[in-house]
DNA sequence: ATCCAAGCTTAAAGGACCTGTAAAGGGCCG
DNA sequence: CGGCCCTTTACAGGTCCTTTAAGCTTGGAT
């Protein structure tokens, strides 16, 4: 029974002579030149060149995070010289690597151990802030040790900002990094979805870690600054 | 946080400084000359050298049954000259192979990488969730005492969720892997096959366990939080 | 102390999404 | 060939989410 296969490297004539090797073991294979080519196939095994990944760490995280490779076994392809490098994608995620030229019996060898093993299993992707947990694969907020249900849009923006914390954004930036696309609303709406998230934390005290910045925007920060200004040089007569 | 490594060879040199390596690693290691000299030790991992196996076949096969081994991952040691065996060892069973020698980078990455993977398990023909349980045995879902027949697709889906619990899933990834492949269906038919499932498990009090994650799919998570949504803005105002 | 600008809160309209029902299409077995 | 069951599609109804708008509060400066 054959497992579906996608190959991914720059060069033609390595990509057809592997195919014809990997279809006569009974998979179904398919190729591309570069990654992001794939069209919604889901391999369970991705061939993939070491010049395809640059840079490397991103772009296993991408195919780690991505819908259709969440699930797919990862083998590295380099030549001899670069080797080393490729083997160092093992400590990044890859499953098994690969010096090119390779001998036939030894990629059938390698490719069939790889599926033989359970997929990868999705290291949990979770954004964290101190008591906070966004945990994005079971699509829940914890905070201590209960779990919260966000609505998407309240999702999104609780993620983008765990995602950049302690940055200050405007408004519209807002709209246009945390909302889906081709979305226009207006910047009040901002307001209302910063409440949300505001009124869920507050129960546990965390609703500080919105904090507004008066004329610029919100800003994420898991160390809440305490109640009153900061920095800002206070006239010194006091009632 | 270090793992249990067993390692099988003949050379002390050999052992020793490979031990040496590994501990710094923070890894548990023992050493053995010979096999069947483990005593009981439980390691998570077996470095163990192409002659120790002999026939390979049959003791990586006595490796796989056997109570102390059957949990451990197997990296096959050999010269260069015998490498190719080694990598048919692959077939047989073992997880990785690498050439002696080696250095001690790529060991320490490969080792990684292995512990990195679950063990390689005798996948249970029983997914358990709670108090429901599908034996793909007999395929019957039972609940408590009850017994439940369920169609095709539905147990298909249901196996699934039980192999995947507390994640959430858009519906064409449910399509893409709990469907007989080469199904093109819409999405709406996910929610269909759902509400059947909720459906036979509501009798019982269970159809909770399937959750919608509105705008991102379902989740299937045996210990169903409770009710609802939580720290929704609601009402507070005056009756 | 007072005023203006900016942010906060609430309510309600509108729409997107999910549920449940019904009916058509397809395969398998008698 | 006919009936049955499973699967898929379609649609009405309802729920929940998003956005807008309006009044209220707060912060900072005159």
């Amino acid at each position: 029974m054959g497992s579906s296969i996608l190959i991914v490297h720059g060069e033609k004539q390595l990509r057809t002579s592997t195919r014809n090797l990997l279809e006569k073991a009974g998979h179904d294979v398919r190729e591309a030149k570069e990654l992001g080519q794939a069209n919604g196939f889901r391999p369970d095994l991705l061939l993939i060149s070491w010049t395809a990944l640059s840079p490397v760490a991103d772009s296993l995280q991408r195919l780690r995070n991505h819908d259709t490779t969440r699930q797919s076994r990862i083998i590295v392809l380099a030549p001899r010289p670069d080797l080393r490098a490729a083997i160092n994608a093992l400590e990044l995620g890859a499953d098994d690597c690969l010096a090119v030229p390779f001998e036939g019996e030894e990629l059938l060898v390698r490719v069939n151990a790889c599926l033989r093993r359970p997929p990868s299993s999705p290291q949990a992707d979770r954004l964290v802030a101190g008591p906070i947990v966004l945990d994005r694969g079971v699509h829940r907020l914890l905070v201590g040790d209960n779990a919260l249900e966000l609505a998407p849009t309240e999702f999104r923006l609780m993620a983008f900002f765990l995602e950049n914390q302690g940055r200050v954004f405007s408004r519209s930036e807002l709209l246009a990094r945390a909302w889906a696309k081709n979305i226009h609303a207006g910047p009040r709406t901002v307001d209302v979805h910063v409440r949300r998230l505001r009124q869920q934390l507050e129960p546990y005290g965390h609703d500080t870690m919105i904090q507004t910045v008066r004329g610029f925007g919100y800003r994420f920060s898991a160390t809440p600054l305490d109640r009153g200004r900061v920095g800002r040089p206070s006239p010194v007569g006091a009632p």
